[in-house]
DNA sequence: TAGATTGTTAATCGATTAACAATC
DNA sequence: TAGATTGTTAATCGATTAACAATC
């Protein structure tokens, strides 16, 4: 009991230490060593490698990795496996998260049949829409219910996010009852803002972040 | 003649310019524009509003937005459709890009059958796959391409832009072709990382991003 | 051992914030 | 006019990079 509850402390301590940037780049790090570890053999990495690959300093990357805990060796590097696994867990991955998708629509069902979510321990539990006209279709392995049932099956997988993919005029209502039934975080794909309770987390993805960074990086190239 | 060189000068120096960050902070102020545009008939809005809302300081919303060229009112603040407006056309929201989604899978479905792609300037134009039992269904608006046609729809439409979203093995074929084809810009949903020739823009959107801050957000509130 | 690579302190750089004069 | 708000310079802060000792 004692050691599980310094061990919570220090990933507390840990996750409010690190920066937004070190965050971002632990993300990349996780993807190069999972690409790595696919295409190379090799076990360690040194950080003049991933430093090299991500178009960074070299420093950076120690230093990033010190911050959660991991240690290389002189003349080694980095075990591969290693910083792959602490990254995991230090993100999260290795936990049990259950969603629920509000929405059946095109992006709420791409979402509900994506089957890497499992790899970052996101586990979709049910897909929900208020169309009576969806409700029982199946897509993809979940069949669509009705938002009556939003509140029972919250309550009884112990679902801790929802996550919307419904038009931005149903956003708002569709968000107040997955609160209300207990979610605790809002992944919002509907393109506006809700208002939520200041103990919910709420992220919102905006698609045009992502094509407004490609667009720009286009003209810059094409000058 | 003389001018639009000019003037296309004074963009690419401004692109040039303006760092990461401010850029990730304009696409918001320009979602905080629109959101505002809709709820809220007063037709200007103060550096301070934006960055009580964004919970920034108000002086950088002032840099940022001098920085693309936008001047405000002493007194009155900025004229909320100018902001938004000029954000538009330094995003590249007012140019019109043609793309073609690759892979018809659930993402490219529903990356195809996104309607609000059009406010960001991008068209897609065509859906392939290489599975000859997806080529000829309809899905939203568009009757899948087998991948020998990307080569002919390519060029006769100037398409700019590849939308990947097949599996990852498949990934380095697809953007071999869309390269060959003349495209100039990847937009890489696939879960792996591409070769490709240095004047191709990529762009890799990795789904795992927002989930592990989404999840690293949630930890840390939860403590 | 010699030397490659880590880990860490110090220096630099750039981004954010504070202060305040300009202005409508 | 008075005062709210912009625009901009200077100060601060934090992140990145350089330097180098520790180490396997």
């Amino acid at each position: 009991m004692r050691s599980e509850a310094a061990r919570e402390m220090y990933i507390v301590k840990n996750m409010a230490e690190i920066s937004k940037t070190t965050l971002e780049r632990l993300i990349l790090y996780y993807h190069f060593m999972s690409d790595h570890l696919d295409r190379d053999k090799s076990a360690t990495v040194t950080s003049n490698k991933i430093a090299d690959m991500m178009e960074i300093d070299d420093t950076q990357v120690r230093k990033d990795l010190a911050a959660i805990g991991i240690k290389g060796l002189p003349r080694v590097g980095f075990y591969t496996e290693d910083v792959r696994n602490r990254i995991r867990e230090f993100l999260g991955f290795e936990d049990l998260y259950r969603a629920v998708v509000i929405g059946a629509g095109h992006l709420g069902g791409a979402i509900s049949s994506y089957d890497q979510f499992a790899e970052f321990g996101l586990h979709i539990t049910a897909l929900f829409d208020n169309n009576p006209e969806k409700v029982g279709l199946t897509i993809g392995s979940h069949v669509v219910q009705p938002m009556e049932r939003l509140l029972d099956i919250v309550q009884q997988r112990n679902v801790q996010i929802a996550v919307l993919t419904v038009p931005a005029e149903a956003a708002q209502p569709a968000a107040q009852t997955a609160v209300d039934a207990g979610i605790r975080a809002i992944w919002v794909f509907s393109s506006t803002r809700i208002k939520t309770p200041p103990n919910i987390t709420v992220r919102y993805e905006h698609i045009s972040r992502g094509l407004a960074e490609l667009l720009y990086s286009l003209n810059a190239n094409a000058s």
